[in-house]
DNA sequence: TGTACATCAGTGAACGCGCGTTCACTGATGTAC
DNA sequence: TGTACATCAGTGAACGCGCGTTCACTGATGTAC
């Protein structure tokens, strides 16, 4: 069926296929089961025999536990990564993006709690995230860099007023700047990171059961967060304070 | 030994005192075990083991493992608590007391990462915390809701220029002001809800690894998104932008 | 095109582990008279 | 003060479980000549 005049190369390349179709069955499944159960209930043995598989087969693949567990966590950022990217894409005003970006990511984190808690939950004691994972964890960090950036250049940024930054603030955020955020101002910078470590502090707070009590509607919550954090990024909605679409009812 | 004039209701305070003894030893086993291993490695065998008993014997003090780890979130909350009342119970100007209180907490899950992540970080798949920790767990909130009571009632509370709230944020700002917050505009009530889950988020990006490679020094980070969330609450440093006293060498 | 050989995906049994929980028991502690 | 009885903390063996990982193997797929 595959043959071709290359034979060599052509069938060697469909045992590689059916290799990756394999693997990636088992990776789908155990995200199938992580999505069910949560990482702590997820197993090698329960994703084979799911498969109809030999619990050992599994070795072919992965060769631990840990292994699979660090496949599933590229795939969680990459996830997220990718409908950040997209939401920002979409373009218009800086606060509408900003807005826009973070309604995506705290979406995400709802329809993904498990996901969600694997990357942004406690860790899990003697796993270490291997290096590879750093590329696919830093899309969302750069896409909300790139959104200050974009904001920067278009002359959206007002000024923040939080003061003089310290000394040491002030070289973080330099070095930061450096690194992804070209000639934006260094109060937008250290702003920026305030807002992003409250942007997931309010979505983990809520995934995590933290609000249960406290705030009855999350979603009011969270977009009352994303106007207040843009002010500590220097954005400010349009003209008139536009509508805010998610007050919906319980 | 115990004998005294009232035997029976003194040795019966005997035994009841042995009862305690050996069910406060078991607990600080482990929260030993806690402290250096983390939670999911926490089992009932370990920590009989380490005691020297049998494992069997747990079941006169704990009817489950669950019992056992509500024991020690509760004993989580209640540290953190503790800390939380003496930082604020310091005194001072309302910024101050906002930055002694927000110190304090860091300071207390730095000090203890494996209880912060048992309480804020992902929650347990089918363990349902039971009501007897709501008491405990409100106590830090506590304390942030009364710091901006007394800031308001000593006049320290500037306008918050958020923008008008959502009615819906009203509604719910307005509940927690009834609740715990009597008179403190709505606004700051808002962005308090805002700035409490910014905290935690700092914290959590902090001691779950999420910072590293971007941010070196997390306690200056800290320290500005102490100030900017003291501005979300109407706060503001004294006249002069006092000196910010966590800028350590690294 | 045909044959001998190499590769390698997948098997099934086994190892060794630690876990939560139950249960019938022993013996010390406390109680009632 | 002494004795018969009740309570209950703690024991030790056992149950049943699922886990990650290893290993010698089979047989299909691919390769070299």
């Amino acid at each position: 069926m595959w043959q071709t005049r290359w034979m060599g190369t052509t069938i060697a390349t469909a045992r590689a296929r059916a290799r990756a179709e394999v693997r990636a069955e088992i990776v789908t499944e155990a995200r199938r089961q992580l999505a069910v159960e949560g990482a702590p209930a997820l197993s090698l043995r329960s994703v084979t025999r799911q498969l109809g598989m030999a619990s050992s087969a599994v070795y072919r693949y992965f060769p631990s536990r840990d292994e699979l567990l660090t496949a599933l966590i590229v795939e969680a950022y990459d996830g997220l990564g990718a409908v950040a990217e997209t939401a920002a894409a979409a373009g218009g005003q800086a606060f509408e993006r900003w807005r826009t970006v973070c309604r995506a990511i705290r979406g995400w984190a709802l329809e993904n709690p498990h996901e969600y808690a694997l990357i942004f939950g406690s860790p899990v004691p003697g796993y270490e995230a291997p290096a590879l994972t750093v590329g696919p964890a830093s899309r969302v960090t750069l896409v909300l860099a790139g959104l200050l950036v974009d904001a920067h250049r278009a002359g959206e940024l007002t000024d923040v007023d939080a003061g003089p930054l310290s000394r040491a603030m002030s070289v973080e955020a330099l070095r930061l700047a450096d690194l992804a955020l070209p000639d934006v101002p260094l109060a937008t910078v250290a702003g920026g990171l305030v807002a992003w470590t409250s942007l997931f502090g309010q979505i983990s707070f809520e995934l995590f059961g933290q609000l249960k009590g406290i705030v009855e509607q999350p979603e009011v919550l969270f977009e009352h967060a994303i106007i207040v954090t843009a002010g500590l990024l220097g954005l400010r909605p349009g003209q008139l304070p536009g509508p805010v679409a998610a007050q919906t009812e319980p």
